[in-house]
DNA sequence: TGTGCTTACGTCAACGTTGACGTATCGAGA
DNA sequence: TCTCGATACGTCAACGTTGACGTAAGCACA
């Protein structure tokens, strides 16, 4: 910038003015400038800029998500980036993996960087470590997992709904033992699911058979073993319900290749996008990405705007897709 | 860290010296400063620490793709990202949509925020604006498409290749007719993956017919209706070759309303999670997601740690993967 | 006892920018 | 002609941090 003064002839701070617009340069002069600036390849240091101004915005929002790289997480982050990208906001993306200690990491990095605004799929459960950030004017709101120990804004999606809404689809099929497979057992959705999971039965009168849950179910493949295994009992479910994404994946495996997918039944929570072309078509509970990443945007955006009011909580409805696997009636 | 200084009765540089971890600090005075730093909240501001430090590292690197919703832009982001992460590196994600301009103004955002790298998957044609931040340092990645007016390391897929084993791989199961849906035609890869598709005709000593090869179908349901058309034809293609994920999914469907999913061939550009639930099992050419963005962080870690040497050109082969859609026989 | 080295600090200026404030010039109006 | 206000600049310090360098105390060794 100095160098850029120098050239044009003129004060730093009226680079400064050019670079930024404010009034005060003549046509003349700001032609110099600008000449000079791209003469020298001048580009203006946003660092230093927030460093000096006084509401020091720093552009950046921090969102840290369980993996960037799985639909519901990247659907996520791209509807957050476009509700943010009018207010000029960048999204610092990054993946947790359920890894408290990354969350505390990155939590720590983005607040160096004075990060605008974070917003949260957990990995840690107390969050009592961003009072203090929060304190400090650090807008924060928790995505698809409440804030537990930090009062904060949240969007989540009612899991334990979304969860007895399928068992109760497929009891109202008339299944009388219906097998659930969840989650790693620590993380909040599951044990969400899980719970209306069993309050559906209890709803319906069932009987709660705990070989029927499995909980912490890891991958793909640990689900397919887990569908295959409940198959072989002497007294089977008839109908599944997977309480995830890539469960519901294993789930169709095992099915298929017991060449039982016609048969049993199967609904999985979450949506994917070749969901209607699997055969048969999935039943599924869907949650919409696209709007709680948007309701999350607005959120954010209405703290930036200097709302002081008491933290919000967003819980939206999922809804349940019927598409075919979930309306296998029993026998 | 005036006040933190002040609070633990010792100079600023002392306070510096105990937050960055450097010699010179007595393990009594480094315990009352981090004391009084968590008394007073103190949080270490790096945009002043970048701004002062010689080299100046920001710790950012931006990357620019497509779109972080989608699965490949989504898969590619979380390998960069890990690839990265060891190195302290935070990745500044965004979405270009094809827009030439958003790729100008984020570029510009992460020049102005002294990002350490850029990675980008390119909206526009021309990157000769990028000449002077390479000049001036920048290491500059690009992937999935090459730069042009700009020379630079790129890490590609050979699309042409990957079109001309999916179109031969047709041929070989007896069809002459083989029809194919394209992607927007600026796009570049969609034009290697046409040409692929040509190529291997020619090589079949088949005749090219400009029926059967449609570009620029934009999404899912036009390429539905695109499909349903040819089917119509009064000497329609007996198999298909989509350019791009959706446009399979659209094929998928036109073929199953058709009631001819097990009649025409399919194979499909770009592998996707569910690909082989689908029925029939989806035959796709696959690239590496994964491998493509562990690529990429390498290249940007090599010039980061001082590497001088010519651009380099990744060029990663795309691998056929026979699910059965892809292997109906003509007739 | 003097010299030199090490350790543990402190002082000062600078990184690139902008807010606050000062000043010179010019034209309008009394 | 003088004053006033607007316009177009310039000067200076400060944002939070760290590199360069200075210094005082302590210790080892000739």
């Amino acid at each position: 910038m100095k160098d850029v003064a120098q050239l044009a002839g003129v004060s730093v701070k009226t680079v400064s003015r050019v670079v930024n617009g404010e009034p005060g340069a003549s046509v003349e002069v700001r032609e110099r400038v600008l000449q000079a600036a791209d003469r020298l390849d001048y580009r203006h240091n946003l660092g230093a800029s927030t460093l000096r101004r006084k509401d020091s915005r720093s552009g950046i929002v921090g969102a840290l998500l369980q993996d960037v790289g799985n639909s519901f997480s990247a659907g996520l982050l791209r509807a957050l980036e476009d509700s943010l990208r009018e207010s000029g906001l960048s999204v610092l993306a990054a993946s947790l993996d359920e890894e408290p200690e990354r969350e505390r990491g990155m939590v720590a990095d983005l607040v160096a960087r004075r990060a605008d605004g974070l917003v949260l799929m957990p990995a840690s459960h107390r969050h009592e470590y961003l009072i203090s950030e929060q304190r400090a004017g650090l807008p924060l709101v928790f995505v698809d997992r409440r804030p537990h120990g930090v009062d904060c804004d949240s969007v989540t999606v009612d899991n334990r709904r979304g969860a007895a809404m399928a068992a109760a689809h497929l009891i109202a099929g008339g299944h009388r033992r219906v097998a659930m497979l969840s989650d790693l057992e620590e993380i909040e959705t599951a044990q969400e699911r899980t719970a209306g999971y069993r309050a559906a039965l209890k709803e319906a009168g069932l009987e709660f058979d705990p070989a029927l849950l499995v909980p912490s179910v890891r991958g793909e493949h640990e689900a397919s073993t887990v569908v295959t295994d409940l198959l072989a009992l002497p007294d089977p479910p008839t109908a599944f319900l997977t309480g995830r994404n890539i469960l519901t994946v294993g789930a169709v495996r095992a099915l298929r290749s017991a060449g039982l997918s016609h048969q049993v039944a199967l609904v999985g929570f979450d949506d994917f996008p070749m969901a209607d072309l699997v055969e048969p078509a999935l039943t599924v509970i869907r949650q919409d990405v696209q709007r709680i990443g948007t309701e999350v945007g607005r959120l954010l955006l209405e703290r930036l705007a200097g709302d002081k009011s008491a933290p919000k909580h967003l819980v939206l409805e999922p809804s349940l897709i019927c598409r075919g696997s979930g309306e296998i009636a029993r026998g």
